[in-house]
DNA sequence: GCCGTTTTCGGCCCGACTGTTTTCAGTCG
């Protein structure tokens, strides 16, 4: 079973416990394993397999052996015996706004409700407002919700890249008022999360309603719910929540830490400081010894005075970063400035839409070093493909280009197809006159586990492959990643020595940052590559260095932070000609 | 149910808002 998989069956029993009636601690700490789990950048099962599943924060000796009856049977014993009791439809029922665990239950209870369809029916005929504690406010916010098409799933979420191309757009805005004083973006987009189902957006001000007003008259807002001076909530012509605060300006560090996040971060935070007598909040961290509460202008002072070193907005997923900013081993982590070349782009002779110059060109005033230019190998599948005779002749491009370009070093280079075998798409002879070989999976992407780990392993043993490109297939919010022993492939590449990648398109991320995190532990080299496909898509390598930082990833575990002749010593095969 | 530089038992973040209350429970972030 897939992390994922095991995670969902435990987010579903924490919410039957909900609905039963346990108490608050129990459920949160399913739900709390349950994130653990999805988390890992190991293989769960493997753990269990090995009696090891207690080693994952958040998950006891109770949970472990819960673990372990889903592997074996396919079902936890205690989740069975509560759906006995309690319809699952009811789980989406606490997903209607409004709407919680405890008022399900009672309408379950008093109405019999089982299903949002229920439900919908009991708000229409009237007996809502006759279950204690519903009255007409109630039951017509009930109405309202089902006819606005909530349906009882999880919020929608928007890829990263659109939604900090709307919250950069409105920050920007927003600091060149004259009323404008702190102006930042908090929240998961300010954590670089992979999607954001909100924008918060923190503001310090001389004129609050100066400020709020002008928020509300901004191109991108669409409709304003509520608005004051202490900030506004709106809506987007995108569909995106966009909500503003405005503070004092001596509690602006206390306000973007607490809107930063993670709620898991500050939750484990402050239980951390409540040991010290100390009471963090977003007015300030009240102090139980001489009874004041302290406002800080910035967060490091936040961070300092609960004994913390301060900790990058990436890391705060509580994954361990209290513990280190405790202990101060923090990693100093990689910044974009670091990265000193691009092992990865295309250009019109594949699926690019510019040319080979123009691509140098762009690099070199990104300030690059390098440039590797991998178009799509003989069998990509789109068309554009580039067959032997034609990779050959692209070798002789490169170098005379090479002759002309000052301040960069373009690369030869390919992505290469690993096909279903495990097999590449070029023969060795011609590999070897290339300066860099990405090798991904284009096709098949619905071979089993077994098959495409072994695929994947066989490419990852072969001595001319450099790194293997976007390894997972992930498409955020759109396509799961391949079946893939992930395990497996980072213990092959550790151990041949082959880099992975983090691609960078915002679409993908991949490798995601928990499996970066676990390969990077297993002593591999990551690259951090844009998979440019034009000029204006080489800035996407901000994201691939936004998800290295929140894999805790340094500068030293990544590849293109070095020159090029040091890359090339760093990798399993040092091409001779180099030597 | 988990966890341990106060604890192997007794704790387990903090505050705002809403609607229904007659002093607060439930929900949300």
């Amino acid at each position: 079973m897939r992390n994922g998989e095991i995670a969902e069956a435990f987010e579903e029993l924490a919410s039957l416990y909900e609905l039963d009636g346990a108490v608050v601690y129990r459920v949160v700490a399913y739900r709390n394993a349950a994130k653990a789990i999805r988390e890992s950048g190991v293989s769960v099962e493997e753990m269990a397999r090995q009696g090891r599943a207690d080693e994952l924060a958040g998950v006891g000796k109770t949970i472990a052996e819960k673990i372990g009856a889903l592997l074996d049977d396919g079902s936890i014993p205690a989740a069975d015996k509560l759906k006995g009791r309690i319809p699952s439809g009811l789980i989406e029922v606490t997903r209607i706004p409004g709407l919680g665990p405890k008022r399900a239950r009672l309408l379950h209870e008093q109405l019999g409700i089982e299903s949002l369809d229920d439900l919908r029916a009991a708000a229409e005929d009237g007996r809502l407002e006759g279950v204690q504690g519903f009255g007409a406010k109630a039951a017509e916010n009930v109405r309202a919700a089902l006819a606005a098409g909530a349906d009882g799933s999880d919020k929608p979420r928007l890829l990263l890249s659109k939604a900090l191309e709307v919250g950069e757009a409105l920050v920007g805005a927003l600091r060149e008022h004259p009323a404008a004083l702190r102006v930042e973006l908090a929240g998961s987009a300010r954590r670089w999360a992979d999607s954001c189902k909100d924008l918060d957006i923190v503001c310090a001000a001389s004129d609050p309603a100066a400020l709020v007003a002008a928020f509300t008259e901004l191109p991108e807002i669409d409709q304003v719910g509520s608005s004051g001076e202490a900030g506004a909530r709106a809506v987007t012509h995108s569909g995106l929540p966009v909500d503003l605060r405005i503070v004092p300006a001596e509690s602006f560090g206390n306000l973007l830490q607490h809107f930063t996040g993670s709620g898991k971060h500050n939750e484990a935070l402050r239980t951390d400081a409540v040991k010290r007598g100390l009471h963090v909040s977003e007015y300030g961290v009240a102090d139980d010894e001489s009874g004041e509460s302290h406002a800080f202008e910035t967060e490091e002072e936040v961070y300092a005075k609960v004994g913390l070193a301060y900790i990058e907005p990436e890391l705060r997923e509580n994954r361990g970063e209290l513990k280190a900013a405790r202990d101060g081993k923090l990693p100093e982590l990689i910044r974009l400035e670091d990265i000193r070349g691009d092992l990865h782009s295309h250009t019109t002779l594949s699926d690019g839409r510019n040319s080979m110059r123009e691509m140098a060109e762009a690099a070199r005033d990104r300030g690059y070093e390098y440039l590797a230019i991998t178009d799509h190998s003989a069998t990509h599948g789109f068309g554009d493909d580039v067959p032997p005779d034609e990779l050959r002749k692209q070798i002789e491009r490169v170098a005379a280009l090479n002759e002309e370009l000052d301040g960069i070093t373009l690369l030869a280079g390919t992505e290469t197809n690993i096909l279903p075998e495990g097999k590449l798409d070029y023969e060795d002879e011609l590999l070897e006159q290339l300066d860099w070989v990405v090798a991904s999976v284009h096709t098949s992407f619905q071979m089993g586990e077994q098959k495409m780990t072994d695929r994947m392993v066989a490419a990852i043993g072969h001595p001319l492959v450099d790194v293997i490109g976007h390894p997972t297939g992930r498409l955020i919010g759109r396509r799961e990643p391949y079946a893939l022993n992930v395990d497996r492939v980072i213990e092959a590449a550790a151990e041949a020595g082959t880099f992975l990648e983090i691609n960078a398109n915002p679409n993908r991320r991949d490798l995601p940052d928990n499996y970066a995190k676990a390969a990077v532990e297993a002593g591999v080299t990551i690259a951090i590559d844009s998979d440019s496909h034009g000029v204006d898509t080489l800035v996407n390598m901000r994201y691939g260095v936004a998800t290295a930082r929140r894999a805790w990833l340094t500068k030293a575990n990544v590849a293109n932070t070095r020159p090029w002749a040091e890359v090339d010593k760093l990798r399993k095969t040092p091409r001779k000609r180099y030597q």
